[in-house]
DNA sequence: ATAACTGTTGCAAAATATAGAAACTATTTT
DNA sequence: AAAATAGTTTCTATATTTTGCAACAGTTAT
């Protein structure tokens, strides 16, 4: 087939197949992990987290955020999986559950940015 | 001094300090990152540019959405560093430029899964 | 020149995410 | 019992994303 017929190929054939149930439902996992990812206070959240546990007024205080707003933070993480909570009498206390999401953000830092500074050069 | 007190003394002292401007930078950089990967389809698509490159009309078929759909969504991985594209006559040729985004996609499937199942169950 | 094709951009509507305040529950201290 | 503290939830307003369509620009074939 020619090449400028990919359009019409697409419309009348079914050379390109639909997505199966099965990636549906994985790539839509993964995009509910990176969705809560996508908060740069929910990613300097997990960085204190990788130091050690905290609680949510602290967390909040180290944000500079109100409570309720760490809270939900937190409960986002923690619906991702990326967090897990337990309470120590009237704290409650989140840990780093995931710890592989803080190696890949590094990926940010050299794959991803250098191809940025290129993007934006070129 | 005790624990109740919390609250307070982060009110009126600062043993919790502010973000410095470079971690605000940082954190950014990757929730920028990782906003561009919230969403279903585009870590389908990236999954796909991983096999081989692809022009955008192909990806809008294989996907099942309008090509200005298509587009716009590889507008946004390449804004974010994670794709390059190529001229190649008529067609726009994109390409995976960031693979470690999908060595980290897997994250989501072993720690994360593993925690939301046991989020869901206890 | 005209027609067909690929790809991008602009626009408006719909959907989703965020922030801030207040109400509420539960625990602990007095 | 009453007051103070930690945390969650609810509500509303605002901002950001997403979507679908149409218009547009550039390239190639007839």
């Amino acid at each position: 087939m020619s090449i400028r017929t990919l359009d019409k190929v697409v419309k009348n054939c079914n050379i390109y197949r639909m997505m199966t149930e099965d990636e549906k439902r994985r790539c839509e996992l993964r995009a509910n992990m990176f969705k809560a990812l996508a908060h740069p206070l929910r990613i300097y959240m997990l960085e204190k987290l990788k130091e050690r546990p905290w609680c949510v007024c602290e967390l909040a205080a180290e944000l500079g955020v109100d409570k309720s707003i760490a809270s939900k933070y937190l409960t986002i993480l923690k619906d991702a999986g990326l967090v897990g909570m337990q309470k120590r009498g009237i704290l409650v206390e989140y840990t780093l559950t995931a710890p592989c999401v803080l190696n890949l953000a590094a990926c940010a830092e050299s794959d991803v940015l250098s191809n940025r500074k290129k993007a934006l050069l070129g």
